[in-house]
DNA sequence: TTGTAAGCGTTATCAT
DNA sequence: ATGATAACGCTTACAA
């Protein structure tokens, strides 16, 4: 009976081992082992017949028994606290492009933004056998870094970036980055801020970008009043409601800087809903750039940051570590204000470099 | 020396197993290994001794054992075009979370577009050894099929349904939702069709959404010219060129039908960047529902479609099959349309049911 | 260059 | 109810 042609026979490619195809090409498992995995040490004859086997009989490597095997499993995983949150989405893509193109899959959790159940999550990968994994910000459960640290597991953490974090870290500098936001408004001659935080009780990113804020209003001896402080999640919506009920108040802030994307969206359609003048009367910035930003009738003052950069330059770090190699502890990503229209002198303030204000 | 109360001895936790906590706890692995996964065949005494001891010396089971053992790994893996795209962003959250309330995990990897890409991670995934894999479109490389069914691995077709589908799907009838967009359009006295569709070139979602367009038209003995048709990415920078490319021809359409949310978000700021009148002179509308469509000033007609409700359909459904259960082999998901202020009657059209087009 | 054989950490089939 | 022990499919010394 001749070879078939057929690339893989359908009653048989459910149970093909390694062994069936050193029985089939003649040869040792050990030999089609190191075929596949260092085929250099493999005669040309011998590597070609086993790939024709491999081929005819539709082989694909046991995942499990070679992890089981080798203590590895070419698998990191990762924990997010949302993927519907734009600039996660991005990170995510990042890091899963990088990984395919460094070899290796993608394990992923949320963590729906509680500390437990990131843990719990990790451990679940962990038990799964990831060889190391990603997480978001540098809060974490008191028992999960000592978890990792026990069984050797290589953490990141990313989206945060401050040099006296313990341990790895990729993003950017929140605090800095809104420390020098606020900085540019004051300079702008603004006094009277406002602002929309991220929930701040478990993301240790809104808190420090609130941080960044309120030093740099310190430095002037600059304070935001609680009528003009608001927390909310991170949606339009709220980010509307936030704004009415700072805008209104009296005296009204003149400049309101948003915890992140969508809160600045939807101040800045609210501030249109009231009517109010902006920049002119009052000027808003956010965080995060997201397409919108760009796109609506007044473009929004925001903070940059390159999200799937992060992503991919986490998948380099952990991978580095994993093969032995040992990256820098911590990359701080750019994050970049970038002035748009929604921002602008203050109303009244002293004449700085010319703008649009109209007050 | 008395029973250390730390969790977990640092020294140890890193290389113990199945058999450690065994010969610890004085009994077999066997007994071990029930007491993790067959409480109810060991003895309370044991049971709590060993729970005791897996405690005390922090194991963690190793999933690649158990999976060679057991020939299932407890993962199913998804491929996603993209996932920086809101509706697959929500899905993917549906199916992580109803995922992790199954008791497995999630393999995830991207296929940008590619059908060679989409195929050759799908063998990564089931390499990896997931138990069924989750894929969006019906459209896939003709090996896809072949290859899973060879190794009896469920698959589910995502964001599609047809009940000519051969195998198994969850999501919405693309065709029909904007079969019956176009025909509400048409009943609003609509004559002059303009549709800027997604590239339907690797998306049969995207073609099934202008087929549904090109049936209504038809039969009304209406269609779509060239000059009012185009293709593109899922950018606002994209839905904004081409609405203006669309609506500036003359005679312009009167309503104009994006294939997806950002592409009708661009559209929608670019007729007012144009000083068109919505709905008075040209009606818009898209597909998906994002919060963004509801809060701009005038809010965009859409057809909403539950992605994350796709998600975790799509969970269930897969953790059924690999659990033997038979579930039926396709779920339509709603696609509900949306009506909002960017769509009315056709300006001059016949006075149907009164809403506030000035024309 | 190739083969032999001992693991890798579980589960599952028998016995007991 | 518990214990021995043979798989599970692959990698990797060590030998030849």
């Amino acid at each position: 009976m001749p070879a078939r042609r057929a690339p893989a026979d359908p009653a048989v490619a459910a149970g093909v081992s390694l062994r069936m195809v050193a029985r089939v090409a003649g040869v040792s498992t050990a030999t089609v082992s190191r075929a596949m995995n260092t085929p250099e040490r493999v005669s040309e004859a011998l590597r070609e017949r086993i790939a024709s086997v491999v081929d005819r009989l539709g082989w694909v490597p046991h995942g499990a028994a070679r992890a089981l095997a080798t203590r590895r499993t070419g698998t990191i995983g990762a924990v997010f606290p949302t993927l519907t949150h734009g600039d996660f989405a991005r990170a995510l893509e990042g890091l899963q492009g990088e990984l395919t193109r460094l070899g290796y899959r993608l394990l992923l959790a949320c963590s729906e933004y509680s500390l437990d159940q990131e843990y719990q999550q990790v451990r679940k990968l962990v038990e799964r056998g990831v060889d190391a994994v990603l997480l978001v910000g540098a809060l974490h459960h008191p028992e999960l870094r000592p978890f990792l640290d026990r069984r050797a597991v290589p953490v990141l953490d990313s989206f945060v970036f401050d040099r006296d974090h313990p341990g790895a870290s990729v993003g950017p500098d929140n605090r800095r980055a809104l420390f020098r936001l606020t900085e540019h408004l004051i300079a702008l001659g603004h006094r009277r801020f406002g602002v929309i935080a991220q929930e701040t009780a478990t993301n240790d990113r809104a808190r420090a970008r609130l941080e960044g804020i309120r030093a740099a209003l310190a430095q002037h001896s600059l304070a935001v009043p609680p009528a003009h402080f608001a927390e909310g999640r991170w949606t339009i919506r709220e980010g509307r409601e936030l704004f009415r009920r700072i805008a209104t108040t009296d005296p009204a802030p003149t400049a309101v800087i948003c915890g992140n994307a969508w809160l600045a969206v939807g101040a800045m359609l609210e501030s249109q809903a009231l009517g109010i003048d902006v920049p002119g009367a009052l000027s808003i910035a956010g965080y995060d750039d997201i397409e919108i930003m760009a796109e609506l009738p007044i473009p929004i003052t925001t903070v940059r940051v390159l999200s799937d950069e992060v992503g991919r330059r986490a998948a380099r770090h952990l991978v580095a570590r994993i093969e032995g190699r040992a990256p820098s502890d911590a990359f701080e990503c750019e994050a970049e204000i970038v002035l748009r229209a929604s921002s602008g002198p203050a109303p009244g303030g002293p004449p700085l470099p010319p703008r649009s204000g109209q007050s």
